[in-house]
This record gives C-alpha cells, structure tokens and sequence, in this order.
DNA sequence: AGCTGGGGAAAAACCGCTTAAGTCGAGCCG
DNA sequence: CGGCTCGACTTAAGCGGTTTTTCCCCAGCT
C-alpha cells in the first residue's frame, strides 16, 4: 500500500504542489473553488501530511515530550502519573499532538534527553514534573529555547511558565483539621525530600503544627513507594508514644499505611486518623475510605497541555496557579483516643 | 542556539555529507582514518541526526506507538498499563526508541489512529492490546503493514505476532485452589466481556468449575473500574445463598471488593476468600494481603518490546508464550466457613 | 601502452513538505 | 492606454538526512 502524497493530490488536480499547501493549510494564495477541489480529492484520498516532511521543512513535529523522573518498578503503582497523563492526552489528542513517553533514571539523564530531543527535533516542548528546588532542568530547558511547561511550584520554575497548587494551603488544612479532632500526636510520611514541593509540605507542615502548639509534629522522608511508606509507618507506631493521626504524601502510602495499622491491631480511626494526598478512585475503595487531600490531576493535566500549546505557539504563559488540593473527610479520621488526650 | 548538522561535520572534516552518513552510521564506503576523524568531530560538536529528516529518507522514525483502548478516566487507577509501559520503556529506551502513547475512546478510534500514523510515518510498529475476540484491529494493521505485535492470546491475533500468557491454566489454578480449600459457592467478578482474554478466563472459570463439580459458579461482566467492582460484590454478597469465595479480574476490584466486605461486617478471609488477577504492590498493602495470580508484567513488556523491534527489523517473529500468572496465596483465602460447607 | 577493477570520496538525486520569490492576466486609475 | 496593484498560481529553493551515481586514482594484468 503506497502512502498519497501531496504531489499525487497536485497531479490529480492539475495543480502545483504548492497551492495543495496552501489549500490544506488554510493560508491565501488559492481561491475558494481551487481550495474546495484540493480538499476534496485530499480526502478522497485519505491524504496524511507525512509528519517528518512537515517537521523537516520547519513546521512542528507535532509532538510534546514528558521524561517521567522515576525508576519505572514504582511508575506502575503511583496513580498521579497516569491521571495526569490521561489529562495531557485529552487535550493534546484534540488538538492532534502526541505525546512521547521516556522514564529517565535521574536528573542528569533527563537533562541528556532534553538535549537529545531537542538536537533531534523530535518535539515542539516538554513538561517538566518533580521540580527539584534548584532544578539544573530548567536552566538548560531556557538555554536551548525548548519550549516548557513545569508542573510544580513557580518559586522553583526559574521563570519557565509554571502550573500548580499551592500544597501548603492544604497541607494547613490537613492539619488544622487533625487539630481541631482534638490530635496532638501528627507524624507526616512524606515524600522524597529533595523534590520542590515536598519541601514546601514539609515547611507547611511544620509551621501549621508550630502555630497550632503541636510540639510532637515530625516528618519521615520516602521514596513515596508503598513499601517504604509501610516500614515507615511501622516504625512511627511502634514508638514510645505514637502518633494518633498519620498524614502521608501520596494515597499508596496511606493505604499501606492502613495495613500496617491494620496488622498492629490499631482501629482506623479509633485508634489512629489517617490522611492521603492525592484522592485517586483507591480511597474511596479500602476500608475504612480515607481522608484525602483532592484534587483533580487530570484537570491539572489537560491545563498543562494548554499552557504548553500556547508557549509553543509563542504567547506569553502565565503561571497557572490551579485550585488547591482540598480535604474530603471521609472514614478514616476521628478524634484520638480518649487515652492519648492531654 | 544552533543544531550542528551533518554538513557542518562535511564542512569542518572537508568532506561531504555523504561520507559523513557513511562513517556516522558505520558502513562501508570509507576509510577508517577518515572515519575517526569524522566521528571524532560529530562527537565534538555534540551532534544528533534530526529525527525528522532521518525518517524522512526513509530511514527509521525511530518511534513505536501503543494505543491505550480506555477512557482516561479509568488509566489511572489501573496499575497494568502502567507497568506495561515501564517494561516497554525499559527496553525501548536502550535502543534509543521512544514510545508514542495515545488514548483512543474505542476500537474504531484506534483503527483511525493506525491508519493515521501510519499514512503519517509517525511510527515504525504498534503494540496492540485489549483484543477483542473478532478483532478488526489485526485485519487493518495487516492490511497497512504496520509492524506490530499483539499482546493478547494468539487466538485472536490474526496471525500478527503475539505474546501471551495462558490464562486458562491460572483461572484453572485459582479454581482448584479455593475448592480445595472447601469451597463451594465461587463467583467471578470478571472483565469486560468482549475482550478475547475475559472470554478465555471465562471459559476456563467454567470448565474448572464443572469439572470439580461446582454448580454455583456465576461470571459478573464489570467494565473494570474499582466502582464497578464494588457495585458488582455488594449484589453478589447479598444474595439468598451468598459465594464463599470471589475471583477478581484485576486487583482494583478486588480491592474494592474488600472494601465492600469490611462494609458488610463479613471478614475476609473467615467469612469470604478473595483472589485477586494481576499483582501490583497493592495487593501486599492491604489488610489483609491479597491471594492474587500474580505474574510479571513488565517482563511481559520489555519481552513485547523486543519482539516488536525484531518484527520491525523484519526478522520472523515467533509467538511468545509468556509464563503463566501463578497464584501467591496470602491472607485473603481461607477455608470457608463452617455453616456453608455442605 | 591499454584495459580492468576497485576502494575512497565527491556529487547529486531524492524523501515530502513549506515558503519565498516569480509569473501572469485581470481590473482599476489617472 | 500605460502603469500599477492584486489575486491566483507556479517555480524552485530549502529542511537534513540517505542512497545512488559518478569520478578519480592507482595497482595489477595482458
């Protein structure tokens, strides 16, 4: 089977391959009947712009990259990745861009493969996710011109156009919420310390307690898999005096969280209150349904992808900043245990 | 900044660009002093063949594409694809081939979308998965020859290659095992029906059934989804004559239902066992653990991954038959109890 | 001396599309 | 009626690779 290509389509209709151009392409220079006749037979054909004469002859390729910063075991169970991947095809589909897919080991592999793209031309712009406080990536998304969006906090973002939602609002929330069950014991799980906004919930976190006269707050790093999140929560709860309320960064977590629990033969939520960030369909599933900090990611994705397409287009992008993740109590958060009160 | 480009290193090497091509992809045609130095130079420049006019020459684009055949919405919580994808990646990635991922809302969509990457030259092969029994998809890609390989039983493949693990010998080991643990009364909670591996489980969920003189075993068809799942449990758990035991077709209904059984004060597995398909992490992370048929399913990709990139060579691909998903029982099975064996 | 053969490399064609520049006839104006 | 503008196309030059063809030079043979 032979692809048509537009010079077919020129001979068909008696006319250059140039005015085919022009007329798929909607710009002047073919008069209305011309241009109908072109698209017509265009179609008639099934005629596809080949995508890599269209990228080579300086147009776009079509095509938006997102390197995915984590080692590919703990991509499958982390549910944010793939909602905001759903959200990033949604738009990006309709407006027919596709989207690359690479994991990358770490940051320095990353910045290798923004380079490569970029020398290969393989895509119009990138997302940048996992926003590390003094990210390398952008300094060098900037220095090769490569169109970017950053998905993260706009104070790490180095002047690249930046979406996200302000994690330390929530994080109060979260917190003020235990405090007013009357908890006084909050441990946090966290995630992987180095990254830009686990910084910022660290910081939230710590403040919100500190204002409210919670002298017993700590946070525990991961690496936001369920594994370590489990051990962690072990170790939390087999301490001298344990936490009554347990707010984790991610929902795996907290449902590993809630096996632990679970396993020590603490009731959820008598004995102990826990939080999830992220609200994906699993909190709602396990017993009892957790408490989660929610937002929408897909929607955050499909906004991305918008900012994107319009800094590839060349207007200037405004930092977006997104609805904050905001609490959906559910089952498994009640005032502490009578015991543990002061 | 500027992308070195093969006549640069023509140009600084005082050669052409043919000899460039030559040297850079190592073929005959120059010397090797010649070709030391140009390479030397290529790597000095940092330079990277444009992907674009790579393909475009009719060369490789160096791409492979998966269709993902769900809504958006139902991605996310679904931990398969997403270690499908890490396992593709993984392979993918070493050999310097990216992944280009597209949701499509249904058969017909995907069948546009082949049609247009391939009249598009977007991609070098697809990896086709979620077959259905009589799979349109198959006829198509042949049709266009677009390598592919599908992931799925040969049965439906159409004679496209194929790799697959045999459901029919796990459903049977499921089956065999919860009724040699006494049960009597054992429901499925299955996948969406049309698809060629739901109908194989299906059958094989009935035979072992009949064969082991099972009466009551009832298939439920779901769309997947946690919700779905759950619904399904909680009409299934308040029948006259309630199963003992369920057998899930992925583990997020399976987690569901374990959340709906804590919902009815049934414990799991005194009153009911639990049997999970496909095991992500969070089958370990749940209280308790679930019995699952687990199997290795980004070895499934990186296998798939290279099958495809032979396909694309044009080497004679073999059909794959994957290991068997073997069951890992945990403490989710359990003898039934007493007042319901016969 | 004349012919052949072959290796190394230059030259040029080509892939399919975009786009600047050029052509040509029609319509308008002074 | 000459000169101009303008719309509708055509021409042709890239884009950055690959591949085919051509060319040159020199060794080897008759």
């Amino acid at each position: 089977m032979k692809r048509p290509t537009m010079a077919d389509i020129a001979r068909e209709a008696g006319v250059s391959k140039g005015a085919v151009s022009y007329a798929l392409n909607g710009r002047a220079g073919v008069s209305d009947e011309t241009r109908r006749r072109i698209l017509a037979i265009a179609d008639q054909l099934g005629f596809r712009a080949n995508s890599a004469a269209r990228a080579l002859a300086g147009a776009q390729a079509k095509v938006v990259g997102l390197a995915l910063p984590r080692p590919p075991a703990t991509l499958g169970v982390e549910p944010f990745f793939m909602e905001l991947i759903s959200g990033l095809e949604a738009e990006l589909s309709t407006r027919s861009y596709a989207l690359l897919l690479q994991t990358v080991p770490d940051e320095t592999g990353e910045i290798g493969l923004y380079r490569r793209w970029w020398s290969e031309s393989r895509v119009d712009g990138v997302l940048v996710c996992d926003l590390r406080v003094h990210d390398q990536r952008v300094t060098i998304l900037r220095e090769l011109g490569l169109p970017a969006v950053v998905i993260g906090p706009p104070s790490s973002a180095g002047g690249l156009a930046s979406i996200w939602s302000d994690d330390q609002i929530s994080m109060t929330e979260a917190v003020e919420y235990l405090v007013a069950l009357g908890h006084r014991r909050i441990a946090r799980v966290g995630g992987i310390p180095r990254l830009a906004h686990t910084a910022i919930r660290t910081r939230a976190f710590g403040e919100a307690c500190e204002r409210l006269g919670i002298t017993e707050a700590t946070t525990v790093s991961t690496d936001y898999t369920g594994e370590n999140g489990a051990q962690v929560t072990r170790a939390l709860l087999c301490r001298q005096a344990r936490p009554t309320a347990l707010v984790y960064d991610n929902d795996i977590m907290a449902i590993a969280g809630l096996g632990v629990a679970h396993e020590l033969g603490l009731r959820v939520p008598a004995d102990l209150s826990i939080v999830a960030w992220d609200d994906s369909p699993l909190c709602r599933l396990v017993g009892p349904p957790l408490t989660a900090l929610s937002r929408d990611i897909s929607a955050h994705g499909v906004q991305a992808a918008r900012m994107l397409l319009s800094a590839m287009e060349g207007s200037p992008v405004e930092d977006v900043h997104d609805e904050p993740a905001h609490l959906s109590p559910r089952g498994s958060t009640a005032p502490p245990p009578q015991g543990s009160r002061p």
